[in-house]
DNA sequence: TCTATTAATTAGAATGATTATCACCTAAAA
DNA sequence: TTTTAGGTGATAATCATTCTAATTAATAGA
């Protein structure tokens, strides 16, 4: 935890921004969240326990600046909510995600599956590729359990 | 075009739905611009060109109502806004996109990429996918040559 | 230390997209 | 004809996000 808070920090003071009290708080909420999809306000809700004194702004600006350093992603499941995930320990690809149609169920993949279709991308589009962003929508292990069962 | 019309005549009726006037209109208009990513609104002053009397949340609930069907996709590539997106003919998995996060250019890639990476989540995660959302962001064919220009 | 400058923060207002509501309007069924 | 179930359009309401003005904290130079 706290070496992750540090190395954060060193990444904000490269581009001379600081880690202020807010920008720390904000940053351990998602630490202890690391699983969590987090909304903008369910991350205020959860850093106004600790520090009550938080605005929402501060809050959506320090994720929009964590978003820029490519310290936290910004994704969309499609509920009208943007959803903060902070990557993970040392992966410079940003990992991927089963969403069940069912239950709604959140399930993340860290291995990159994308390796192959990136190449092929490159080669046969000649676009290059900075970063994916990939969602399966489908059922989950356990709802199909529970679909056979009825 | 007015087989793909009657074909999404066909597919609303068999859920007894309507195509109303209005709704007609607004499949013409996502017909007439399959290749742009056209948000509600664009879609609603595209429309009142033809037929002015229709009402935004009309356009609303009818792209609400293809999205279910299936027949348009429901994207959103972190502007604010959520983006319409008419599957192609006869396809039956949602394509892939190439966004430029140069100049924002949105380019569509209609072959599955996904097919032995979908296998493999089944297999490996026992997740059964139903559909999924792949996006590139990345630069461009063009973007990259003013690169290497400037 | 004192002061000027700049960066960050807060609360609240404003904005903009989307959804809900409601009165009215069909078209088909009974 | 009366009834019924969708549809529709205008507008209000909602909700996420951004902007603004005033305030505070941090920093650097005199
Ligand atoms: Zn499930
Ligand atoms: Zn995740
Ligand atoms: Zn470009
Ligand atoms: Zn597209």
């Amino acid at each position: 935890m706290e070496q992750r808070i540090e190395k954060i920090k060193k990444q904000l003071h490269s581009q001379s921004y600081k880690l202020t009290p807010q920008r720390e708080a904000t940053v351990r909420v998602l630490l202890e969240h690391e699983e969590d999809h987090l909304s903008a306000e369910d991350v205020y809700l959860l850093v106004k326990e600790k520090a009550p004194e938080i605005g929402l702004a501060t809050v959506y600006r320090t994720l929009e600046l964590l978003s820029e350093l490519k310290i936290v992603d910004k994704i969309n499941f499609g509920d009208g909510v943007s959803r903060y995930d902070l990557r993970k320990e040392g992966a410079e690809h940003f990992h991927h995600h089963l969403v069940c149609v069912e239950c709604g169920a959140v399930e993340e993949i860290e291995e990159d599956l994308l390796i192959d279709v990136e190449k092929q991308v490159e080669s046969d589009w000649g676009f290059q590729v900075k970063d994916h962003r990939l969602t399966f929508h489908g059922i989950c292990k356990k709802c199909q359990v529970v679909t056979v069962k009825s």
